[in-house]
This record gives structure tokens, sequence and C-alpha cells, in this order.
DNA sequence: TGTACATCAGTGAACGCGCGTTCACTGATGTAC
DNA sequence: TGTACATCAGTGAACGCGCGTTCACTGATGTAC
């Protein structure tokens, strides 16, 4: 299983990443333990302290990965505020909402992010502010920083509305409150 | 240590309901266990059973007491708009921040509801509703129903915002974003 | 009033299990001769 | 070209520990006589 070409184990530790990412999202951090995480990504237990020096080490690395690949997505979107609108509808949809797995890191994990080490804190520090100044570039490129404020109150209300979706039992009411949460992301838009 | 008064068994009850909140909204429901969460409230693990069917029916009595606990809390604002005025500013301080343990639970604990069985979400459903038609009321007495899109986009922001200082590891930021979210919030108040 | 008993909230040891982590080992490969 | 060796990604059993849960037991109290 050894020696193989000077990829191999970069593209093992990328695979245990995004497999970690997905269960961690799907399951919580505290819900997920390494042994099952590491059968998910196609290896035993041992393996993984070749790749990470401990789950807090993963954790970090996760975080990172997460919120990068979410700013990534960004440059697909269409460009200007007609991308942040087919932003918000997609955020804010019942197939979001159903799939914790490949959807928002932030909607998944913020609040235990928020008990995590340090290390941790780091890299969703440096990954929000990236993601919070795409969405003020999108608002308007000609002067990002006046829309900061803006910007902050898009990606808080998008995040708190999907975790408050997925955290009720009643599905109508629900998806009433993805309804209101589209109405509410647009009106922040500034006025054209 | 028996027979006592007849609402012994029932105080006991209750300060274990409220050690496990505040607890849980500490370290996290899947991070606080049993027994250190029994000793935290005096009593050894053993007893937890005579109280609660199971974690997940304690999990799920919590959930509902913590936002029965919010609603309470909000008749103690100034009546109308000032009370809201005042809530918002108490609820992105630095001190609320700083206090997971005696703030808000669904900043603490969404996400994390998301992942729970069907009776924690149906409390946090009924909770999610009183609260949502406070604050409604609160927008406008006469007609909180045509305010409700206001209210949910409040109290979204308001949690989203809350978990991300809490997520970051740089105070000067996380100081930033609860200004910007008081910002942002006020602005969401209907005008005059 | 004094004694025997029933009650039952709480004790604390024990259960099987999965956790994060360690480590001696395996075995397919590339390299050296 | 063929053989011996070094490499090292991955294996899998084991560690101590805390988890959620169970259960035989304790002992202070109220009640019955």
């Amino acid at each position: 299983m050894a020696r193989y070409g000077q990829d191999h184990k970069e593209a093992t530790r990328q695979r245990i990443i995004e497999t970690a990412g997905r269960r961690f999202k799907q399951d919580g951090i505290d819900g997920s333990g390494i042994a099952t995480l590491m059968a998910d990504a196609g290896l035993t237990n041992g393996a993984f302290y070749a790749h990470f020096s401990s789950k807090q080490d993963l954790v970090a690395t996760v975080i990172a990965d997460q919120l990068r690949s979410q700013a990534d997505g960004y440059t697909t979107l269409s460009p200007g505020r007609a991308g942040l609108e087919e932003f918000i509808r997609q955020y804010l949809s019942p197939e979001h909402r159903d799939d914790r797995a490949s959807g928002c890191p932030s909607a998944a994990l913020l609040d235990e992010i928020g008990r995590c080490a340090t290390d941790t804190k780091a890299s969703c520090t440096a990954g929000a502010v990236v993601v919070i100044d795409l969405i003020a570039s999108r608002l308007d490129p000609h002067s990002p920083e006046s829309h900061r404020a803006t910007a902050v109150a898009l990606f808080t209300m998008l995040v708190g509305t999907l975790q408050l979706s997925r955290a009720l039992d009643d599905q109508g009411l629900s998806d009433e409150i993805l309804e209101l949460g589209i109405r509410n992301a647009l009106d922040l838009l500034p006025r054209d």
C-alpha cells in the first residue's frame, strides 16, 4: 500500500478532509468519531494520525477547507446582484435545508465552532472574513467597504434562518420560515 | 433523603433542568454527560432516571424550559418599541457573547437542535413560535401578523450574529460584528 | 407517647460500548547493485 | 534482467476513559397502631 506517487498521501489527506466535512455537518463534530469517519473514507482508524496530529487538528483543517470551498462556490454564480439573488434562493431552499452534509458549514456548525479551540476559531475567522468580503463586493463592486454591515446582516440572517428551519418539526412552518427568509434577505439588498 | 414534602421531587427535577440548561449551552448537548451534569446539580448519576426516562427526554424538556424562560424574560423589558431596542443592545453585547451558560438557548444550541430527535424539535417549534409572536407584538401591537416576517428577520439575525461573534478568535473583529449587528437589527425595526 | 413499618428520593457500583490515541506490524513499491 | 533492501502509507489490536443506562440497596421520613 505504500510508495505510491508523491501525490498519493496528499490525495488521501484531502479525501479524509472532505469526508470529515460531510460527517461533521451531518452529525456534528462531537457526534463524529474518528473510527467511523476513517471507515467512511475507506481507511482504518490507525491511519488517521499519519495525517493529523489530533482530532482538533482535523477540525481546524476541515473548517478552513469548508469555508474556502464555500467561497469558491460563489465564483460560479451569475455576476453582480443577480448572482446574490440566485444565491439567496438556493441557500434558503428546502433542498439545502434537507441536505446538511453538502450544505453551508456555518449553518451546520457555527455554534459548535464557538465552543472549539483557538485554532478552529482562527480557521473560522479567516474564512468568514473572505465570505463576508465576497458578499460585500457583490453588493457594490465599487465600494464594498461601505456595504460591509449589509453583508454581515445578510450572512447572519441566512445562517440563522436555515438553522431555524432545520430545528422545527413542523414542515409547513419550516417552509414558511424559508419563504419569509428569502423575502427578508432580498429586502436587505440595496435598492438599484 | 426521602418522604420530603410533596414539592421536593418536583423542585429537584427543576434544579436538574436548570443546571442542564446551563451545561448544554456552555458545552453543547453531546458535550454534556449525565454523571457530571447530575454532580453539578448536587446529585449522583443514578438519580437521573427517577426524573427522566432518557437523556433525550431531558433534552426535549430543557429546550422547552429554556425557550419558555426566554419568553418570560421579555415581560421585564420596557413596553413597546423601546423595549425591543433595549433587548437588541443586550442581546448583542459582549457580556452576552461571553456568557453562553446564562444566554440565549437558540444562539447556543440551534444547529445542534436541528440534529436532535423529533420531540426536541417539537419543543423548539412550540417555543420559537411563542418568541416570534412576542417580537411581532412588540413591532406592532395592533397588527402583529403583518410583522411576522420582520420578527423572523430580527430573531434569525440576532441568533446568527451572536453565533458568529462567538466563533471568531479575533476580539476586535468580534466586537465589530456585534456593533454592526446592532445597527443591522435596529434598521429592521419599522420606521415610526 | 412510643414503636414498627412502608415509602421512595437518592446512592453508587456495574454493564457494554464507542471515544481519542498509540504502536508494533504489514506489504507493495522504488531503488541499488 | 534479477535479487536484496529501504521506504512508509496503511493495518488493526490495544490503552484508559467517559458515555448512557440499570439496579440492588440505603436511610430519613410520615403513618399506623
